[in-house]
DNA sequence: CGAGTCATTCACATCGTCTTCACGGATATG
DNA sequence: CATATCCGTGAAGACGATGTGAATGACTCG
């Protein structure tokens, strides 16, 4: 198997290791806690690219343009939405696991965090 | 390295390091004690702006022109409230520090000192 | 054709942020 | 002590940013 349309890899990374996540870039797959996730081709590349920035905040208009690889229009609500996505699939898989942090009026930062509301009272917020 | 897509950093330094208290400018991204902190666009702003000058007291007038980029209005007390909501933020993370600090009739200092009251009785006062 | 997957777009809901105001304590001045 | 500012703080309203469910059409596969 070769990877014949996909050069540019980080830097000859090709599998990158985020918590108990795995990205097989040269692959297009993503493990979580050893089961792999079913991901669509654009849903993967926009996991890899976080996870290429791992805690560094990305803004929409980068994501977009490194995934889609044309310029995000204004107004255009997909990357919202492909974060969305995201978020459920991985949430199946690890529901202690927070990945994909919202920064308002920046971005989105990618982590592994534990989730905060698992045992918490309602009166912490 | 430069940090291509973003003008009016200080003079091409990108990480401002007071103490525990690592800031980004160019992500916009504030990590105190290895945890990112959750800031608006203005509070990273007026951060910023206020760990340039560290140690340094600042004019409330300097600090709204320079963030806000329009002249501070007389009786304007939106420095106050949002000096209020980083002090709050950063207390949250680093509770045995203190980095703005108030000199009346002045403006505010950013320097990180320790906490005082931190195993005195309520008190001490 | 029929079922399923995917990318895209839209509309509405929810949440966060910015701004402003008001009250009261703190501080300086004489 | 009396007075005038200065500052800390909580809260409310308006607005913008983000979360979310669903509809649509293109496409593939059998």
């Amino acid at each position: 198997m070769e990877v014949a349309g996909d050069p540019g890899l980080t830097g000859g990374v090709d599998i990158l290791q985020v918590g108990v996540l795995e990205i097989r870039l040269s692959e297009g797959l993503a493990i979580a806690g050893g089961r792999a996730l079913r991901l669509s081709v654009r849903e993967f590349g926009l996991l890899a690219e976080l996870a290429r920035h791992e805690g560094r905040i990305v803004r929409r208009e980068d994501l977009y343009q490194r995934v889609w690889e044309t310029p995000l229009r204004h107004g255009d609500r997909t990357i919202d939405v492909y974060v969305r996505k995201l978020r459920v699939k991985l949430e199946q898989s690890l529901p202690e696991w927070r990945f994909i942090h919202t920064h308002v009026g920046f971005g989105y930062r990618f982590a592994p965090e534990r989730s905060h509301d698992f045992h918490t009272d309602a009166t912490t917020r």
